[in-house]
DNA sequence: TGTTCATTTGAACAAATATTCAAATGATGG
DNA sequence: CCATCATTTGAATATTTGTTCAAATGAACA
């Protein structure tokens, strides 16, 4: 026999659980951005531009996708402080903004080299 | 004057390039995974269950979505070992899998935080 | 066994989203 | 200027996806 109530009605267990809620605003924009990362495309943009500064023509060309869905992406990709641009004549060069991308990509690697247990 | 070819055109640069690139199924599993906290009610999910073991009706109340919206959910974070489920009579209590998890979370809160430079 | 409670399931609908295509920009070099 | 090249943009389409609803399961208890 296994008891008769939940643990979820134990004393306090409402407040606690209360306080380490997620607000609307940031599960908003926590899943804006984990969004982005939950493309393959964007995943394969993002995963090529580690370590290389890639114009637009080039990131299409190794991940071979169209070069205006590769546009459309990086937009997107922009828009999230996730990769900056610069001109140079002709050529906009792409790179990653900060150490978050490649730590993120990291910890979803080891996740799925796990596997289950 | 800004010179007249691109800098992706520079001696072995494919070569580099195809030698970092995301092979397809990778891609997909990777984008499968960061499409699962993608979702605000899975990133509330996973959220509040952050340091509780929770039956399926307390999270429900918890974050204010339907019983058998967070069901499907929760099937879907099983289903890529991101939660796990213990039967206890009539209620199954759901907990995070592993540290991964609270990892991603916490590095995707604090590229939120640091926002544009 | 029959009722109740917690959870799961499947189908259906609505909303979100990635790609394509054609056209528009912006910069270069003759 | 004009032609060309790299990139962006917007609208349209096709697909994916989250929620709802009703019904099914599975366990407890009287």
């Amino acid at each position: 026999m296994s008891g008769g109530h939940c643990i979820c009605e134990s004393e306090g267990f409402d407040e606690r659980v209360r306080a380490s809620t997620l607000d609307d605003d940031t599960a908003m924009d926590l899943s804006d951005l984990f969004k982005l990362f939950g493309d393959s495309t964007r995943l394969r943009i993002l995963w090529v531009l580690k370590g290389n500064e890639m114009c637009v023509d080039a990131i299409s060309n190794a991940i071979g996708v169209s070069v205006s869905a590769v546009s459309h992406q990086l937009k997107a990709l922009k828009g999230a402080n996730l990769v900056r641009s610069r001109r140079d004549g002709k050529w906009i060069y792409y790179s990653l903004c900060d150490e978050h991308v490649e730590s993120l990509l990291a910890t979803a690697m080891e996740h799925l080299r796990e596997g289950p247990e």
